[in-house]
DNA sequence: TATTTAATATACCAATTGGTATATTTGTGG
DNA sequence: CCACAAATATACCAATTGGTATATTAAATA
């Protein structure tokens, strides 16, 4: 009888869970193994046995951050019924939790540290960033689709300036310790949700 | 007689000019005195001759990093005569250079890499965004002043949503390679704000 | 030009870095 | 409960880290 995960691919997930706060809040080059060792308790070879490398780490908790939020948004968006109303749950999240002790976004973190250092942590980003985009776009087609929405929108227009409100908000409002900071600015996010509606 | 600038003080410009890129590119952590030695063609007592640790020569260069865009955005705005033009100089410049290769928006590197590991640094990025929004705001006040706007805009409100769209909007560019991108969300910018106008 | 001072280089430091080979422990199926 | 394999720990490695005391060179001054 085999168990749903091996003891290894556990201490793989405890590993990647126990440290993904250190690697989003120091970033990749900022995070030592002395941090990893610490974090989990572990010692270095358990985590070599588990991992390649320290990048190889720090890939696989990129995955599990950006999975851990963006599961939770569409578990809110499937619990919409209106277009308008689904768009609207990324200005709520964004407002409620970003700012708080995990580090702020990993997807922002990783792509600005890594955009001009590390090939394969950008690539994970900027897909990350890409698929976001295509989440909003959707929900925007499906709302003309069904005449929620007026006809005109410029679909990718409009989904590249809602994620780039949100990521440079949390920015903002987190250098400046602020949460109004970032609340004013997902108001705009809202705003430009609202002017989509017929 | 005494010269414009001492050799301590020459020296210690050319090594904030010479490490200013790889600071920004590779961020406070992931840049080592080695860099620093590589950059200048200088020692590493030559370095600390002139700067008390590495963290001093960072906070030197985020201080003319910011300053050497902020000038030259300055400059450009000085010749505009509206308030409405005034503003679509932020769109301007940043479409232009923002993606080169200087490594991006120091303002966004440093906050997004200090929020959470160096205080001094952070309170720098805070200050250097807050100083970005008061000249916004002061700009969209005098275009209200000026009868060129509307009564009814919330200053605040703009001026944040703005900075994080163009700030956004770097991050965007950069990590996807797509210039095109970059150029969407500053398209946003000024529908802002041409909103603004009677 | 001689002297002093400022600027830079040399040579070192202990600590930490990422990583690995080997030893030990732990869990598991027969 | 034994044998085997998988998982983890120990003890090490060379290289690099940020930093410093001292020696050397260059520049200013008298």
């Amino acid at each position: 009888m085999h168990k749903e995960l091996s003891k290894a691919e556990r201490t793989r997930q405890f590993i990647i869970e126990k440290t993904s706060v250190v690697f989003n809040k120091k970033g990749y080059a900022g995070t030592s193994l002395s941090d990893l060792t610490e974090a989990t308790g572990l010692t270095k070879g358990s985590i070599y046995g588990n991992f390649e490398s320290k990048e190889e780490v720090a890939l696989a908790v990129f995955d599990f951050n950006t999975c851990r939020t963006s599961d939770r948004i569409q578990q809110l968006i499937d619990k919409e019924t209106t277009f308008h109303n689904k768009l609207l749950v990324y200005t709520k999240v964004y407002s409620s939790t970003a700012l708080a002790d995990r580090g702020g976004c990993a997807i922002l973190n990783t792509a600005v540290e890594a955009d001009d250092t590390n090939n394969l942590l950008k690539d994970k980003a900027a897909k990350a960033v890409l698929k976001w985009k295509k989440n909003i776009t959707t929900l925007i087609q499906g709302g003309m689709d069904a005449g929620e929405f007026k006809a005109d929108i410029d679909i990718n227009q409009s989904a590249l300036s809602i994620i780039a409100l949100i990521e440079g908000g949390i920015m903002i409002g987190k250098v400046t310790g602020s949460q109004a900071n970032l609340e004013n600015i997902l108001a705009t996010v809202k705003q430009l949700i609202d002017q989509m509606k017929k």
